[in-house]
DNA sequence: TTGATTGCAAACGGTTTGCATTTAC
DNA sequence: GTAAATGCAAACCGTTTGCAATCAA
């Protein structure tokens, strides 16, 4: 976590850019770049789509926000990062919320990785997918489970 | 969206079929639906790449094989599943090479994470990425590219 | 026979890029 | 003044689909 002055410090502050991170963080879930444009012109925000697909690129490089690969859709979702840790998050298959929960034991586990394999540096990214309890008593939809 | 039984019954036999799961499973690692198609191609087999992203498909419906997403390129890798169990793996990010690992501990972590949560029928996604023993920071080893 | 399978080309959807214009510094 | 930022359109890239020809059963 190297900070990188330089990198942070370039960036110039205009309208667009403000309202695409305090939108961001104003949202607090995940959402993908093209939602979140959506969801700032529908405010009557004038800002390009193209413009959003490069701030959030860039809060990515610079660490303030946690990106999620959508296997479905294959979008990137996006989501202010609440602090300097890292998390995980489940999100609901039916509606999409999210929520945060507590992984100290993969954490744990992922930092001893380095030792068992033979790999160095390594990097992990968990995605946990369920049915929020507000979306529970729906017997319509058997998807087949793992693990 | 009700169960179909009769799925992996009703595949016929093809030449081309047989083809894609065969070079999937000789293979035996993580590829991308274009890798495996070049590969194939480039041994002279004669498959199209439509074919191959419709077999790995239903491959993938049917459970035969697992699925990451690179959340880098945005491709799917298939892989033919060496069991019935549910695996997870470290890939290089350099050379691309993967190796399974023992994730016992996630695997119970995940399951407790039903109760713990206010989510039901969790699934979980683990992608690992790091640097294989071969690929180690070395200076001359520059950075390496696949298709 | 007959309906699944194939494969080409075209479509699709998310993301990136070229480039001229605007803007922060 | 100058380099970064913007935004439109077009390019890109992986994947899917329409459809006519083919082939397993």
């Amino acid at each position: 976590m190297s900070t990188t002055p330089t990198d942070a410090a370039r960036a110039r502050r205009t309208r667009q850019r403000s309202v695409v991170q305090y939108g961001l963080a104003d949202y607090g879930d995940f959402i993908s770049a093209q939602g979140l444009h959506a969801r700032l012109t529908g405010e009557g925000v004038g800002v390009g789509l193209t413009t959003v697909y490069r701030v959030l690129r860039h809060l990515e490089r610079t660490g303030q926000v946690d990106t999620v690969r959508d296997d479905i859709t294959g979008k990137r979702l996006y989501r202010t990062r609440p602090d300097s840790e890292h998390r995980h998050y489940v999100i609901c298959r039916h509606c999409g919320r999210s929520e945060a929960v507590d992984a100290d034991v993969v954490e744990d586990w992922a930092r001893r990785l380095d030792a068992v394999t033979g790999f160095s540096d390594v990097d992990h990214t968990l995605e946990l997918s369920g049915r929020c309890g507000e979306c529970r008593p729906h017997a319509d939809d058997r998807r087949g489970r793992r693990s």
